[in-house]
RNA sequence: GCGCCUGUAGCUCAAUAGGAUAGAGCAUCUGCCUUCUAAGCAGAGGGUUGCCCGUUCGAUUCGGGCCAGGCGCGCCA
């Protein structure tokens, strides 16, 4: 039983009674006075010229078979109307999640079509940032929702791995290894001063001392990125495709594509400078393509880059951005428009920045200082899944406050271990079933009529929403409504852990309470599963 | 100055494409362990959703105007 079944019921009853009317919603009641389900149909159909009154609606509705079968009460309150459903149809919903078991949640939403994710993204040049890693935990975690989800998804790390940047990155080596080795030198103040620079250096063999910036650049960019490399798999994050800018360069994909702009009339020269007309699209200036010393912009390159996206046939383009890209999307979706590309299928999400604290205390963090906490400490101290979950409970459009001390916390006071624990709970329980003679192979059979308390069928009901809210975060492109989700029915577990006692001398019961349990691990495990954390099975 | 994001309980955050009396956790106070892990549970207090208008049956949600914080605003990437 879900919304979208009601609406479709309430649609064919209001259509066989001379109703063309679809403007309404079905949803999961607020409380649970309110029962299950609620709609708004009324207030909606009011407006409508045709009018019905309360009564013959609320009858016709009853005298649904369908709604007869599935609903032991429909009332109106308030103005909605209020559907409770039968325990008998809870019930069904155990069976469903033990039979699902590992696909419980999923859907066909998106039917194959075909995503590309980019994110992180970040240049080759030093240790990847805790701001990265938020944007690493968001995009492996949204994939893998719109897997879940039936969308194909390409998770894609862009390259930058040209242009000034990468040639300071190679000074500064070159400096480094020219310290090292006793002979004077400076990095410059635009330069690459981290300490990481040190460590790269030592790793070069002895080579003469004039030896070109080109190949320190390449040796800085190769350390840098398999170190990159590893801060991801560490941290659980997996790329399907690596793309660097110097193809597009390197291929001509470039030019071409502002020769395709010309011939739109979309480029102009103007103080010795090319300019592509974003205006046309809605930027509120005009972006330079190719600087008057004849190299490219940034976005020259870029514009080549979603050309190829869109090229190799994504259905839907998702960019996972930092807050200093912000004021990039404008003219990106502009380049993306004037490729005739709809720009209702490229979705730019900003990634907050987060702010790290230790108890009250702000950290405060600045490059030049050298107080600058990468992601490889941050989960150092912290613990990989822990950093994730931190990085997913709040929305990806929000700031972020993070505290260290809380995270690392092994109390109730932090929200991954209330989760863990529930989860780590429900796996004793069903070890200690096993011990007793209980085999999970059994808890299909068991008579779930006899989950006949409160917080039994209300858990159940939870674990039902799961589907739902999988397929609101696939919609929204919002991770944090699973973590929501899971510290929510987390609770619930706790609560009803407390309160009954799973396994004991009634067999029956004890059967059918283990499958509830089971249940909420299944749910558990998906849900994590699909934000990406990994679920300990003991504490 | 302009643009984007944010503003909800003391703190950190929710609120399912506009729904009913705005919910959790932490912190505070009061209770609960010979039991499948108390890393937990039960209960209490705590709110003019930054402010002001508007749209409507109904606004935390949408629009306009202020206020506060963050981030952008290069022929950098």
């Amino acid at each position: 039983m879900n919304p979208s079944q009601i609406k479709e019921k309430l649609l064919e009853i209001l259509i066989s009674n001379g109703y063309q009317y679809e403007k309404f919603n079905v949803f999961p009641s607020a409380k649970k006075e309110f029962g299950d389900f609620s709609t708004n149909l009324f207030f909606k159909l009011k407006k409508t010229e045709k009018q019905i009154s309360t009564d013959d609606l609320i009858n016709l509705i009853k005298n649904d078979p369908w709604i007869k079968e599935n609903f032991e009460k429909i009332e109106e309150k308030n103005g909605f109307i209020n559907f409770f459903v039968k325990n008998q149809v809870v019930y069904a919903t155990v069976e469903e999640i033990l039979r699902a078991d590992r696909a419980y949640g999923k859907n066909n939403l998106g039917n194959k079509k075909k995503v590309l994710i980019e994110f992180v993204s970040a240049n080759p040049t030093g240790p990847l940032t805790i701001a990265h890693g938020r944007q690493a935990a968001f995009g492996e975690a949204l994939a893998r929702i719109l897997r879940a989800c039936g969308y194909s998804v390409t998770k894609e790390y862009y390259l930058n791995d040209c242009g000034r940047q990468m040639e300071l990155l190679g000074v500064s080596l070159k400096a480094r290894y020219l310290q090292l080795k006793g002979i004077p030198a400076e990095i410059p103040e635009d330069g690459y001063h981290g300490e990481y620079l040190k460590d790269i250096a030592e790793k070069i063999q002895d080579i003469a001392l004039d030896t070109d910036n080109k190949f320190f650049e390449n040796f800085a960019k190769e350390e840098i990125l398999k170190m990159i490399k590893k801060d991801l798999a560490d941290f659980n994050v997996y790329f399907d495709s690596w793309f660097p800018e110097s193809e597009l360069r390197n291929n001509g994909d470039v030019e071409k594509i502002i020769e395709k702009l010309k011939e739109k009339g979309l480029v102009y020269q103007k103080d010795d400078a090319l300019w592509f007309k974003s205006t046309v699209f809605g930027d509120d200036k005009d972006r330079v393509l190719r600087k008057k010393d004849g190299s490219y912009t940034y976005l020259a390159p870029d514009i080549a880059y979603h050309q190829d996206k869109i090229k190799r046939g994504f259905d839907i383009l998702i960019n996972l951005w930092g807050p200093d890209h912000a004021g990039y999307v404008s003219r990106i979706e502009a380049a993306v428009k004037a490729m005739g590309f709809d720009p209702e299928k490229l979705h730019i999400i900003i990634v907050q920045l987060t702010t790290l604290y230790r108890g009250k205390e702000k950290i405060l963090m600045s490059t030049r200082k050298g107080q600058f906490i990468t992601l490889r400490q941050l989960m150092n101290e912290v613990g990989p899944d822990s950093t994730k979950f931190f990085f997913l409970f709040r929305r990806a459009d929000s700031h972020l406050d993070f505290d260290m001390e809380l995270a690392k916390k092994q109390t109730e006071e932090n929200p991954v271990f209330y989760i863990q624990y529930a989860f780590v709970r429900a796996m004793h329980i069903l070890s200690f079933g096993e011990t007793k003679g209980f085999k999970q192979n059994d808890f299909i059979h068991a008579d779930f009529s006899l989950l006949k308390q409160d917080i039994e069928i209300e858990m159940i009901k939870r674990l039902k929403n799961f589907p739902l809210i999988v397929e609101q975060a696939a919609k929204t492109l919002e991770v944090s409504k699973i973590a929501g989700y899971i510290l929510d029915i987390s609770g619930t577990f706790h609560s009803y852990y407390q309160k009954f006692r799973v396994v004991d001398e009634n067999e029956d019961l004890s059967l059918a309470r283990l499958a509830l349990v089971k249940c909420f691990s299944i749910v558990m495990q998906n849900g994590l599963d699909m934000l990406g954390i990994s679920q300990p099975e003991k504490m």
